[in-house]
DNA sequence: CTGAAAGCGCTAACAA
DNA sequence: TTGTTAGCGCTTTCAG
């Protein structure tokens, strides 16, 4: 088994100084190009790689990003988290960083400060989702670089990445009234969620601003959750009106497709008789019949952009606070328009 | 900004050398209870936790684990490796490691060799899914612990943690033929993947040791791959003979799905007509009317798992090969027995 | 059981 | 532009 080759190991077979060497390492300046031509083939001719702990000492700098999540967040049956986590994994690749992950209870408790903080195992922190106030709190004394990622903390100055809640609402409405429907419900199950909420304002804006009356007898917003539940409850609702909606627009897709299941066991046509749009494009709306019309959230994305702004924020060392609102897109399938084929489908099935 | 402390700083209020203090830290032996309690009260005080950059250079230990996976299996759509990544992430923390994932090539490349084992910074390495021969080699090279997970190499006398896919497959062929099912057809695409294969040879085992008869007319075994197509085509292929068969068995929920969606657009019952076992449990099947029967696979366990082993052979630096094969079971749902229920929801839909 | 001392491998002033 | 020299904070012999 040889002997893994140092930087000194390399200076000494370049009959140069560890810090000529070190500075060739670290692409600094003031290095004259044929010296760092020489090195760089020693280097190769030897593999040498320097060794992550020990530049972490030298430097301070752990080469880490730690990503913070509330527990509940994680558990959830959606991957909505999941890929945002996977998306600063593969952002955080091209940086040459990597992202420790934990997840901690909601409301700040001393014994779960994750040890990637006590350790000074990390240059930077994003946290996703809603986090008690304690935790932000805490991680802004350690004075590292911190991203918000789809949450928002009011009292606090902190750089943020966003979903555009409202937009996706806006896209959804505007589909929804451009295809004819003048008589449109919301599902919103529980609007005190941050997104909902503002997934909420969304639909109320667009409504009124094209026109369209609103109406309290289709809206759903009382549930405890945002769940399949919520949205069979709220089609028991709105069926039982005198005058039903004929389109509507849930907060998020699991909802629609709880809808979508009051209406199936009753034998009742989606799109013909009642047009749905969803809001996460969530997996199960490929493989409901017919399939869900919905708004795509780049999850994935939230995360590159977040591990982007820690980076900027770990080498300038600066603390501009960004607010970054990631667009969404509507994707128009079945639930929405009563194509031949569609009527078909759900007529054999 | 104050100052963080030191192992030095607790050396100096204890009035102990360094030494005594490092020795607390790593709950060695050798040190009077006394002099623990001490330590570790001003450790409390002075709020001191060892910086993990330091130790990693002074022990020539990451704390880290490495996580490899090709790409491919990483885009998937479905969630499994992601899962058996989670899996790790969680285990890991119990054991104050940290995951570094990283994705490769199927095939070796010299260039896409994982900086964390460039660096120096993990202690060993979990390996998910199939990977071509180089990286293991390369990575054995490397002297680190190593296991495989739902992978194995004949060639290599190497840990292993694997699905129990024989296991499963025969509890999907006994729940069929418990039924009163003797016409099973089973679906495997691309038999080919080891996992596939695993599967279709428990099929015919229990077929064999139950006494039913296999008819190869109801195989579907040379798709290229394992995807919903091949179950639509699988269907095409079964429902042209002249006698079809009453179960299906197919080798992952997604050709299930392939199979029931043929079936749909027929306006076939399924379960009334023909019984569809699936395998893997994806959220999908949940979806689907009627839901799909189908043998779970505890995902996040062979991660935990893997961990554990990877974890015991940094501690021991042992070199005991284990192969844990971890195991499955018969989720049973309305694909596999038809209810008034289940009808009356096909029947509507 | 505790202390002294020598690194681990690298970075970063500061000199030259 | 390159070399010298201190550390970074901890672990780990080896003495005592």
């Amino acid at each position: 088994m040889k002997k893994i080759p140092t930087i000194r190991d390399v200076a000494k077979k370049a009959h140069l100084s560890l810090s000529t060497v070190s500075l060739v390492i670290n692409n600094k300046a003031n290095v004259n190009e044929e010296t760092r031509q020489k090195v760089q083939t020693i280097i190769d001719e030897l593999g040498y790689h320097p060794r992550r702990s020990a530049r972490g000492l030298a430097s301070q700098l752990s080469g880490n990003i730690g990503f913070i999540l509330t527990d509940d967040h994680f558990s959830q049956a959606e991957p909505f988290y999941t890929k945002i986590f996977l998306g600063t994994e593969f952002e955080a690749r091209t940086h040459n960083y990597y992202i420790l992950l934990t997840t901690v209870s909601r409301t700040f408790k001393a014994s779960e400060i994750p040890r990637f903080l006590l350790e000074h195992n990390v240059d930077g922190v994003i946290v996703a989702g809603e986090v008690g106030g304690g935790w932000i709190d805490y991680i802004m004394g350690r004075h590292l670089p911190v991203v918000l990622v789809d949450y928002e903390v009011n009292r606090r100055s902190l750089s943020t990445v966003l979903i555009d809640n409202r937009m996706g609402a806006q896209a959804a409405v505007d589909h929804l009234i451009d295809n004819g429907h003048k008589k449109i419900g919301f599902i919103g199950g529980n609007i005190t969620h941050p997104s909902i909420k503002d997934r909420y304002v969304g639909f109320r804006e667009t409504m009124t601003n094209r026109g369209v009356p609103l109406n309290d007898a289709w809206m759903y917003l009382d549930g405890e959750t945002t769940a399949l539940i919520d949205g069979y409850r709220a089609a028991e609702k709105f069926f039982a009106c005198e005058d039903v909606p004929t389109a509507i627009f849930a907060a998020n897709d699991v909802m629609a497709i709880g809808f979508m299941q009051y209406m199936k066991e009753r034998g009742m046509k989606i799109s013909e008789e009642t047009s749905i749009v969803g809001f996460d494009n969530i997996e199960a709306g490929l493989q409901v019949i017919p399939r869900l019309t919905t708004v795509n959230v780049h999850c994935e994305e939230l995360g590159s952009i977040a591990v982007r702004r820690i980076v900027e924020m770990i080498a300038q060392k600066s603390d501009v606070v960004t607010k970054t609102v990631v667009p969404v897109e509507l994707v128009v399938r079945e639930s929405t328009k009563a194509s031949a084929k569609d009527v078909s489908v759900l007529i054999d099935a």
